[in-house]
DNA sequence: CTGAAAGCGCTTACAG
DNA sequence: CTGAAAGCGCTTACAG
């Protein structure tokens, strides 16, 4: 590795001058001969400066911790990584993630870890959507959480717009002109159940229907979905389903192949969640909405990062457009999701809108 | 930030004393009490220590370079980085994963980042098998390639044993009753397509059965697998089904369904990849071999580590059980995978063996 | 405009 | 058995 000295004593120095050079901070300091001079020694000797040696001087380590319960292990909720991944880098900061397991213990050493590493502040993200206690070690450090909202109201939180998610969902369908619309939704307690069927039940309203108590079913992933599935599409007759995820639209898709109904004609399908690997097995392709988990990184890092350098949020641009709007207030910022266009919708219009 | 500095003054010793105790190298230097209060006073102050410092004097960062063209935004091969954090955590190491997106350039300066933050080995990751070129950044430093292997047969490589996946799930085929076992491959160039149906043909041989030109088809994923999955049924009327991979197998679900033929009845179906989005969404289950991606993970870490540290790999177990066995020559270690039975397979046996 | 010096928190010969 | 000192590569007051 060649050093700061090696510079110097090339070009005839003292380290200081090229520290200042090197760091854009010598006017008045540093002769502009001098300066380049500098400059032309430390290409030819392909100088990189050492970011350790910096950080035990500055206190500022440009890294960031991410930690995350079990994100990395769910196909979708990994882009938020790579969205925080990308906004690092464009402003200077490395990850370091860290995978939880849920594992209370594991995190407690975990974010040890990190802060031995000096990390200058903390994104603590979720595989979805929840209200989270944030642990104390992360309360002193700046910290985002991603994905979730801070059960204190405190920290900086980002998390998608799900009420938003359930009325753009169940406008598609009406716009496709269907007049029955069922909500295929979740039996747990998960955060974005209620939301989304508040959604649902404003897009109806505001399109002057009812909302049927026939037409709401709820069902648990694994378990009953396949049955409750049957009998929403027996009993109620909807002639379009809000489902609450893709692997429940793939209950619906199972549910109507087994009642000889055609997906996209006889019955209309949008759902949430854009999973390659469920919209590939479907057919026809389903309509669906995909969260906006790499904004959702993105976003995060910048707002972390205006927090440890105390400045205004970052002017930057993922290269990946950004598909999903905004909506900020102080500490909580909800995302819109962005709907990507099949064929399990009646004359499916096609292209986001 | 307590330092070392400060427990020296709390426990009024030197320095050199307090990092002796810490580090545990203090026999014959420290008596055993001045040890011990050594080590009160560093717990009663929660002393943490500072990595960077450390590294900075000796060397030595411990961390790895975790570096891969998009392995994170696909679902399955994350788990590559599961299985190496694990192992860094085990071992007293920390990961930095960046993602390069095929994009040399960018790859170039990724590495030269991870360079500057002092990495002490790198892990040069892939999405899917392959024949990799190394860059030459890299070579000069401890590194192992995962799921992909060194063109230049230099470094050492783990990838899956793609012969055994062929070998182990036409044998399944076979063990189920099926006697006309078409092989549904990949059209692409990819290095698993000939190496799975070389395992396939071997285990046709191996139970005497003669390989039909009819019954070996090779499909695109996305764009005629569909067609080619009802020909094949039409046309070579197998009774048994070895998918190169769960989509393709999504393919021939959707072909049977259209031929009126049950599945795990008329026809048994085996694949490869375990995508829990895909499985989720087929009915019956499929049966399908998991990619021992956590495993190449952890198993690269263990080698890298022994490189950066010049000893023995470390003897260290996965919490999560290891599902894979192992072949290991000099550099190139191979990897099984392990089937995961569902009820795509006739007469299928339960549980794992 | 330039250099000498101190110090970030550690480790490790070296001298007693 | 113990301490004083040097040094890892950098940055930043301070003095000229």
């Amino acid at each position: 590795m060649v050093s700061l000295k090696d510079i110097a004593k090339q070009a005839g120095v003292s380290v200081c001058a090229v520290s200042l050079v090197l760091n854009g901070k010598y006017k008045n300091r540093v002769s502009d001969t001098t300066a380049e001079h500098i400059r032309e020694t430390a290409a030819s000797l392909h100088y990189e400066p050492n970011m350790l040696a910096r950080t035990l001087k500055t206190n500022k380590s440009h890294t960031l911790g991410f930690v995350t319960d079990e994100i990395i292990t769910t196909p979708f909720a990994v882009r938020i990584m790579l969205g925080a991944q990308e906004a690092a880098r464009k402003l200077g900061y490395i990850l370091i993630s860290m995978n939880t397991n849920n594992d209370k213990s594991l995190e407690r050493q975990e974010i040890a870890t990190l802060k031995r590493y000096h990390a200058d502040g903390f994104l603590y993200a979720f595989m979805y959507h929840r209200v989270v206690d944030v642990p104390s070690a992360l309360r002193s450090m700046p910290t985002v959480v991603v994905d979730a909202e801070d059960a204190n109201h405190d920290l900086p939180s980002i998390y998608p717009d799900e009420f938003g998610i359930g009325y753009d969902a169940t406008n598609r369908l009406i716009k496709a002109g269907c007049r029955r619309i069922a909500y295929f939704g979740s039996e747990s307690g998960i955060i974005a159940q209620p939301q989304r069927l508040a959604g649902y039940r404003k897009a109806l309203h505001d399109a002057g229907m009812n909302d049927d108590p026939q037409l709401i079913v709820r069902a648990t992933e694994h378990q009953n979905a396949d049955e409750r599935a049957v009998d929403l599409l027996k009993v109620a007759a909807p002639d379009g389903v809000f489902c609450f995820n893709d692997v429940r639209a793939s209950s619906i898709y199972a549910a109507a192949n087994e009642l000889g109904m055609t997906i996209g004609k006889d019955i209309s399908i949008v759902s949430v969640d854009n999973l390659p690997n469920i919209t590939d097995a479907l057919r026809p392709g389903l309509t669906t909405i995909e969260l906006p988990h790499y904004e959702m990184g993105f976003e995060a890092v910048c707002q972390l990062v205006a927090m440890i350098e105390q400045r205004d949020k970052p002017d930057i641009k993922p290269d990946q457009m950004f598909r999903s709007s905004f909506d900020t207030d102080d500490t909580f910022t909800t995302m819109h999701g962005s709907i990507i266009e099949r064929d399990s919708v009646q004359h499916a219009a096609h292209g986001n809108e």
